[in-house]
DNA sequence: AATAATAGTTAAGAATTAGTTAAGATTTAT
DNA sequence: ATAAATCTTAACTAATTCTTAACTATTATT
């Protein structure tokens, strides 16, 4: 899921692109300063900034430059060329005037996530799953695991305090591999673990009885 | 030194973006339909696009969904949020419409080099891929490439540390070559591999198991 | 406490995927 | 049209991963 930082002091404008966004499936944070939105910036992981020029605190062209590697769409009243030309020169990825039109702003979004390709790696305690499909991390030790292993993991590191049940994990590994069944998923789960202990004495997937597993909190 | 590629009818729309690209030291092919522009990026590694939509035989948003991996600006004169929009999400990047701002246009051609760094010359390490579809510098010693080799090693230069499916450098390599299948790939890999044994000792293209590959860090 | 059901471990070998090579087919260049 | 380069196919080897199956341990039920 993708976390957007809408950075705009007109209330009614945020609403409304807050409301825009969530309606497309957008986590979204709200900043209605520059120093809040820096704020923002350093605790969460964000995807994408929605970013207005004129700020009550500092103006956005500062903003930007002080943004590095999170890309940043400018949406302003300002319509001069040269108002564009800086911002886009200084970091910005792409500059929409107001008024602007709903769906030609989700697909500019859509274009910076198609472009901006971003590890989304998982973290969880003193876990690491990288996306390679393969790369465990655990107190930056590496642990190598096979394609199966890894979908496991992801599948339970991506619902922690969930319970994902054993059908839905052999679901998830039958794609590629009809035979899979239960006993199969035992030993997997059982080579995780393995994998795990070198490395740790937390044992974080928990059994739940008759149903399936869970990352213990 | 960056390649970009003028699709664009109107002669004196086509001069004045060629004048324009040369003067600021871009290197430009030019297209005045889309089967050339077609003809041109099959042959030249081009870094980017710059698009009309009403060209003579087929229309622009046609061969935006045809080039996979090559950025797009699109000029055009059609101003209507329905255009831009299609564009976009079939796979444009940006869309200027006429008359543009030959230094905003410059500005945003900037800031698809600055994001997409795929678009450089590509180097990791030992490692140097020049984008003339065929050569493969091992410090600073020339390896030549078959192009599909090239393509291949391009895509996961361009991945670095990301794993690359085998379904996406078949789908890369499909393009020119239908008939491909996984052993081919497998047999190309092999031999990028052994062009490469001859001058490092590194094996560069590490096997992901049931998936893909990618660049061994 | 005894029994049944589920969970966990281990090791072997079956199955799958990766890697290499060479020959013949296809494409491209001369 | 011929030669050269490139690509695919196919057979084979090597390496990795998965399943099976036997066994042990734990939890729940009666």
């Amino acid at each position: 899921m993708q976390k957007i930082l809408i950075v705009e002091d007109d209330y009614s404008i945020h609403d409304i692109l807050k409301e825009i966004l969530k309606m497309n499936g957008y986590i979204t944070y709200d900043a209605y300063n520059g120093s809040d939105a820096l704020n923002i910036i350093r605790q969460e992981d964000i995807n994408l900034i929605l970013l207005d020029l004129m700020l009550p605190d500092i103006n956005g062209e500062d903003l930007i430059k002080k943004v590095k590697d999170i890309p940043i769409i400018i949406i302003s009243a300002k319509v001069s060329s040269n108002d564009k030309i800086n911002c886009l020169l200084d970091g910005a990825n792409d500059y929409v005037t107001k008024p602007f039109d709903k769906d030609e702003l989700l697909a500019r979004i859509k274009v910076q996530f198609r472009n901006n390709k971003q590890n989304y790696e998982l973290k969880y305690k003193e876990l690491h799953l990288l996306n390679d499909y393969q790369t465990l991390m655990i107190n930056n030790e590496k642990v190598k695991l096979t394609k199966t292993e890894y979908l496991i993991l992801k599948e339970l590191l991506q619902n922690t305090k969930r319970v994902v049940t054993k059908n839905m994990l052999l679901d998830l590994i039958s794609i590629d591999n009809l035979d899979c069944d239960e006993n199969s998923l035992k030993v997997h789960i059982s080579n995780i673990r393995k994998k795990m202990r070198k490395y740790t004495s937390n044992n974080y997937i928990e059994a739940v009885w008759g149903i399936g597993f869970k990352i213990k909190e």
